[in-house]
DNA sequence: CCCCAATTAAAACAACTGTTTTAATTGGCC
DNA sequence: GGCCAATTAAAACAGTTGTTTTAATTGGGG
């Protein structure tokens, strides 16, 4: 496979249009117009337009995914080994790090990050079953853990508090392409420098509250 | 217009059905076919596809809105009496009250907030813009309200954790329909009793957070 | 060189979309 | 009753979608 094959110039052009448009927006016409390749390329290729999400997806989701586990497992780790329940921030940025570091990483990343958050949004269901089957067993390390950090908490509560946790944080993944801001005169200045401070401290006080 | 007359009928229909699957995954024949009304009557009643989206959200939103202003203008205004800052706890149960009280209403009122819940997320701009549209003043007055009860935050900051708390709220407006949750297990016991406490503890902690 | 598999190309397919057009039907009013 | 507007009905339209089919074109190994 030649660094720029039919292949993976269809991942590419696939991620780049999906994380704008989102996936079921994206025609596969789209996709094989803006790789440089014949339509049926994608369905010889990869069999299914649901096939190439899942393709889009795996490429970035498996070695982050990986370090996320590992990060959390060492937090874990940490506290049994103090006695102590897991800090929430502790397993925040855990979580939330690795994912917000990829932004500094290359186009391809980035637009991973818009897809994601995009993801995590979808209506439609098909995307969706893509997204959490990659991410089924991470999330379940991540909410195991922050039970332990919340004992107090019953599992449902901590469920919930995760997906609010959860949805601000795609807010940040989505990037500007979702998020035709709420006010619209602060669309410019949204690239704050410490914006993941800005989440980190969000979702940590909103998790850590007793009930 | 008797209680059931075509357009009515194709509203309750198109807003079920929006709620349910999305605006772009609801076809024209879905709705007309659930409101036993003839395909061509959408066009003819509404002009439009995007026209229907309008009317179903208009249905509610103007008076939801209308007491949400109403209490935001009272905690504002109290607190300028007592010459303090509004509390943020008192602004978010102004935003959020009024939206949570309609889930105790009809399938209508609740089909509503599902839409509503799943238009904050909507990768397609042509919905986001309607709910904007409707949105605008009543987010206006919520954000410059916010800003004075966090006076030592900078604008953008506001804005960010406002963004994190309506997202938020969405993932209890979309109601089951949107979240195939990520921890599945957990989906069934998902009616929380003390959701609407749940919600506001994490987003006032969230949001009052020092900068 | 030549065959054969892998790949690419072009075209057609069947299903669906929102919208229009054209006919038919209703129902109130003179 | 009979006109006329408002509404409903049925059909066609033009466009897009993902997928499949059928041909053409590669390119490496015997």
């Amino acid at each position: 496979m030649k660094p720029d094959s039919t292949s993976d110039r269809i991942i590419d052009a696939a991620e780049e249009l999906f994380a704008q448009n989102g996936f079921h927006h994206t025609s596969l016409r789209a996709i094989t117009g803006m790789a440089e390749v014949n339509l049926a390329a994608v369905n010889y290729h990869f069999g299914s337009k649901d096939a190439l999400l899942q393709a889009v997806f795996n490429r970035h989701i498996k070695p982050l995914n990986k370090v996320r586990e590992e990060k959390l497992r060492q937090v874990r780790d940490q506290a049994m080994a103090n006695g102590q329940p897991p800090a929430i921030r502790d397993i925040m940025v855990a979580f939330i790090a690795p994912t917000l570091r990829l932004r500094q990483g290359g186009t391809s990343a980035r637009n991973f990050l818009s897809l994601v958050g995009r993801t995590l949004y979808e209506p439609d269901q098909t995307a969706r079953k893509v997204f959490i089957k990659g991410m089924g067993p991470t999330f379940r390390l991540l909410f195991e853990t922050t039970c332990q950090a919340l004992p107090s908490c019953q599992a449902t509560e901590v469920s919930w508090r995760l997906r609010f946790a959860l949805s601000a944080m795609g807010q940040v993944l989505a990037g500007p392409n979702l998020t035709v801001s709420l006010i619209p005169e602060l669309n410019q200045k949204q690239q704050d420098p410490d914006l993941e401070k800005t989440l980190l401290d969000f979702i940590c006080n909103g998790m850590e509250g007793s009930p």
